[in-house]
DNA sequence: TTTAGTTAGTTAGCAAAGCTAAATATATTC
DNA sequence: GAATATATTTAGCTTTGCTAACTAACTAAA
């Protein structure tokens, strides 16, 4: 670690410059995680811990999905769901039940005060975030929507097409 | 709860459509938590743990900082990171010290080996997002640019002027 | 300069969250 | 219908997180 006037900087500039997609790509990570790394804060209230929060948030806007699809999208190993969904199921946040035409498969939703519960946290955490951005100017909010409808093609390909129905 | 046709979608319409910058945060929060989960999956052959990594990454990019300061970046109490950072000594990716003036302080800081790890992982992360971006039209590149040059007003205020900036 | 108070970190011990391996319950195939 | 495959659960262990209590080191007051 000799690197004469201190460690790395954030983001950019380290080693050399790579292309401008690459560079692009490390500031919006950066930005990715210190984002959450601040909307975070406001998860305390809700009274569950980050990964009942996590779990019970893609239950909720997937719509009800199996368990191996939930430890999928959660990236957790399938006992590890088996464990948080009972947590949620005991709470009355989320209910399970066989799917009648293949029994071995547990079908995984959000209950209604689940699903209210999410709700009051994301209100929160979307506070924070709309706060600032509501200090920006008309076109600069404007270019951050452009973006995002380039980001959404990306990293939530089709995304909001999953619904299924619930209250039904 | 009565919604006739399944539970909300992903993002927006949901109740009602608040503002536009409500509406961005929604949108923006839902990027940064789908961006994360999918780098996420790079992390794997970096052979460390979730914690391990992000307070590793800490260290290495704010630079030597002290037990407290990384406790608070990193969201846990001082016991947590005590062992994290003990952890991460042991084997070799940072190092320990009291400062000369107040004892009572420990000063972490990242070894070559520490930096030369974290460098290799976040190296697949990004290359994950750079790949993507790759193929944005120009402009369409430049817009996302734009957009984080406002954001990274927002999410890291003064943020790279923490520990000595380099190159800039 | 001792004594009391404060601050930074550590140790102890418990709960939650993660994992692998093995068990169970259903389907599927031959 | 016996063997095989799949989805989840159970058992048991490790890691990560917490609070409470302790130690070490600094600061202030008498």
């Amino acid at each position: 670690m000799k690197r004469a006037r201190g460690p790395a900087p954030a983001t950019a500039p380290r080693a050399a410059r790579r292309s401008p997609s690459h560079d692009a790509a490390d500031r919006l990570h950066s930005a990715a995680i210190h984002l959450l790394r601040r909307v975070r804060r406001e998860d305390a209230g809700s009274g569950l811990s980050a990964p009942h929060l996590s779990a019970l948030s893609v239950i909720v806007f997937r719509g009800p999905l199996t368990l191996g699809e939930l430890a999928h999208a959660e990236q957790v190993r399938p006992p590890t769901i088996t464990r948080i969904v009972a947590a949620l199921e005991a709470s009355g946040l989320a209910t399970r039940s066989a799917r009648p035409t293949d029994r071995r498969i547990t079908i995984v939703s959000a209950t209604a005060k689940g699903a209210r519960l999410l709700d009051e946290g994301r209100r929160r955490r979307i506070a924070a975030i709309a706060d600032e951005l509501a200090r920006l100017q008309r076109r600069d909010l404007a270019t951050i929507e452009r973006a995002l409808d380039l980001l959404e093609r990306i990293v939530g390909p089709p995304q909001r097409a999953v619904p299924a129905r619930n209250a039904s």
